[in-house]
DNA sequence: ATCTTATATCGTAATTATTCTTATAATTAA
DNA sequence: TTAATTATAAGAATAATTACGATATAAGAT
């Protein structure tokens, strides 16, 4: 990560947990140390392994859990993957989608605007780059209704 | 779906699979129309019923290996949603992803020109809209030696 | 510092999503 | 039409995630 230094990611984060009234527990800190000392986007199960070594009597639930009551209070994001089940979609031509974080519903983006960005030629043979998503995340009308 | 009428898309779905020698199975054509018919982005599981009541005795895993041999072969999209591990970042300030569709490895890209698409404002209020993601896909170098 | 209460954790079981295996059946090309 | 190939069904296996009850712990009040 840039920037930053643990340090400072820990005063955040400790700050944080205490704006949402989360008690800070050693399981917690731990959690939040391994995601910021991985090298890349882990999954639980990497945390898990991880936090092991100094918890050996962690659960894999405990891990879930934290890691969801972290997302929600915006200490860390869930990126690309939701662990929900695929999703297809048989329009192959280029356009953009919505998908609400609530309900998990996706809608397409056809005419909306949203250019697609432009990715410099360096980067594109770098990676092999085939394709580019953008995605818009946020609630939609249904579910911000309803709560 | 916009511009293509079901013959049109039907159409291209028979040539495409023939272009990549998969025989034509009426499962196939089922799973297919269910998905062109399908208002959203559907799960292997709301196809699975879909297809059900013209194939009572069809089974989850034909839908499943069909779904991915599509995609494989550029017939439909997988979206977003992988149905692998959720993964997580606990970098919470705005960048961008590239994400190896082999390996499924993710590498935050900072300061790789890749501007934040503008969007406009009578989408984000819309949608509620949040947080604007942009991923690069490709096959990352390492991928790109194995094979 | 101790007590109290709300919250978190552990251990395990249950659920959900996906893939694998093997025997049978259907498709396609000759 | 037949042979060779490929796909399917059925059910079991695996992987990811969530749920639950009993115990333990954190943090504010005393």
């Amino acid at each position: 990560m840039r920037n930053k230094n643990t340090e400072e990611r820990l005063n955040l984060f400790r700050a944080k947990c205490k704006a949402n009234g989360l008690s800070m527990t050693p399981q917690r800190l731990a959690i939040y140390k391994a995601l910021i000392m991985s090298a890349n986007h882990p999954s639980a199960e990497n945390i898990f392994n991880c936090v092991r070594s100094s918890f050996p009597d962690i659960a894999i639930d405990t891990v879930y859990r934290t890691l969801s009551t972290f997302s929600e209070i915006g200490v860390i994001y869930v990126v690309e993957g939701y662990g929900e089940a695929k999703r297809y979609d048989p329009d192959v031509e280029p356009h953009h989608h919505f998908r609400c974080t609530r309900c998990n519903k996706i809608v397409d983006l056809y005419d909306d605007n949203v250019e697609k960005p432009k990715i410099p030629n360096s980067l594109k043979r770098k990676y092999n780059v085939s394709n580019v998503k953008v995605i818009l995340e946020g609630a939609c009308d249904g579910c911000v209704r309803k709560k």
